[in-house]
DNA sequence: GGGCGTCATTAACATTTGTTGGGCGACAAG
DNA sequence: CTTGTCGCCCAACAAATGTTAATGACGCCC
């Protein structure tokens, strides 16, 4: 299991660095950035609608969820995040908050000061460009999302969740790639999909029964990674990824429909 | 109507300048960035899914959109760029597209190499932060696209989406705020919406008896916007689009239903 | 150890949206 | 002028999902 939680600025280095080029100046740039540890309990706002922050939120541990602008009661779960995600990066440059922010466990976060974000970026510009690049990276997280609630029935929206979370966490830790906590409740499963709970129940247990996956008492085991891979329509290049040096590392085969990722 | 496309880079930086604060050198890098214009017919790709860009695609004219990865046949649009509008300027720190950016009509786009991009981005600090704050924007509709599909029915998520539009291209010509020419098709507005092209017409002949807005032949004319905007339960803000100096300037009314921007 | 709240589960029924199939008008090509 | 295509429009029926309501399991607090 490894022992979670190293430095939390250290998992995200580690993030920004599969996908951007950073050296050693950048890294302890990153290192050094200051934080300020929070606990929030489960289903607390972290972030107000319409406040305007002045940090930005590293997750810890725990799980965190974007909630977009529900009208009449409704709600809607724009993005989840994960221990090692940075929540709001894109708060520094857009302080003034377009959703609210809300814990949907236990969660522990470090305040990040947006002044001391600015000010790595402005002085190393290889970390400007990693910035940009990862609020790029959450808008094609993004865009999936808009084809999973817009275009695929509750079966497959769902296991194209779970697909996505079990690429998520094995990123953070291989180990993690088949079971992993996911302390979400079926209400908020029924937000992110844009279900009813009821539904989400269901179409869980439609899973289960089918051997795919267990989604139960808040943890998920992939039974069937092939079948629920193909049961979502799942292609993993969205999520940018990098793959493992030691490809056995990998416990979840990729395997994309259409496209590759180029390689030169 | 002005004389439509002056410089199409003009229109774009006034667009940046609206959002970020940028001086006159930052005026001149932009408005001499070089571009190769391209007229697409309707129906074409300008980005292939997969494909590898070494330019970004900023629209003269015409409708773009772009495609989500579509499984079996299912189409889903995830954003549309109308003049003005650089389509993907998040390609310049991600160049392998994840989805394919399509002509909804006859367009002419301009070619803009990342090089160009980049050099920029490198030489002017503040230019590089406004291209991160637009991707950011451009997430902000991404997210607000989630909600329209996921929490919204079809009668809705129709008023929404014309409400969204009529500020945009009020935005670029704030002669266009009720009336406008939008060149999609019931199908394309059907892959918008995430719905199918019979429903999307059930939608739009619902909301032309109800008086609200009379989309036909590929122009769409808002009939009462108080009431389309209630329909939609649309609220701007998550555009980010500047208040005209002259507040009669607008023929659109922002009604914000729970949050206002900061006004400090 | 009992009571209480949250979460998961299921059934019966209601509603929205999708599907199929057809017709009509505009327009371009032959 | 004829034919074919495309886009819009509509109706009848089918399927997916929502709604309401009830129950049981579990953990927490007093």
């Amino acid at each position: 299991m490894s022992l979670s939680l190293p430095n939390p600025f250290q998992s995200w280095f580690e993030k920004l660095a599969s996908r951007s080029t950073l050296g050693g100046q950048e890294r302890e740039a990153i290192l050094r950035l200051p934080g300020h540890a929070t606990q929030v309990q489960s289903n607390r706002d972290i972030v107000h609608l319409g406040e305007r922050v002045d940090h930005a939120s590293l997750v810890v541990s725990g799980l965190i969820g974007r909630f977009g602008q529900n009208s009449e009661g409704q709600r809607q779960i724009i993005a989840v995040h994960i221990g090692g995600d940075m929540a709001d990066l894109h708060s520094v440059v857009a302080p003034d908050a377009a959703s609210a922010l809300q814990a949907l466990s236990v969660t522990t976060i470090l305040k990040v000061p947006h002044s001391a974000l600015r000010e790595v970026a402005r002085r190393y510009p290889a970390i400007a460009e990693a910035f940009w690049r990862e609020s790029v990276v959450d808008a094609a997280v993004l865009a999936e999302w808009v084809v999973n609630v817009g275009r695929r029935d509750a079966r497959t929206r769902a296991a194209h969740l779970l697909c996505e979370m079990a690429c998520r966490y094995e990123a953070t830790d291989s180990d993690l790639g088949l079971s992993f906590d996911f302390p979400a409740t079926q209400v908020h499963l029924a937000d992110m999909m844009a279900l009813t709970a009821v539904h989400v129940n269901r179409t869980l247990k439609a899973l289960r029964d089918d051997g795919l996956a267990n989604v139960r008492k808040r943890t998920v085991h992939i039974l069937d990674w092939n079948g629920i891979v193909a049961a979502g329509e799942f292609d993993p290049t969205y999520l940018q990824i990098a793959k493992p040096a030691n490809d056995n590392g990998s416990r979840l085969e990729a395997r994309p429909r259409s496209l590759q990722v180029g390689s030169t």
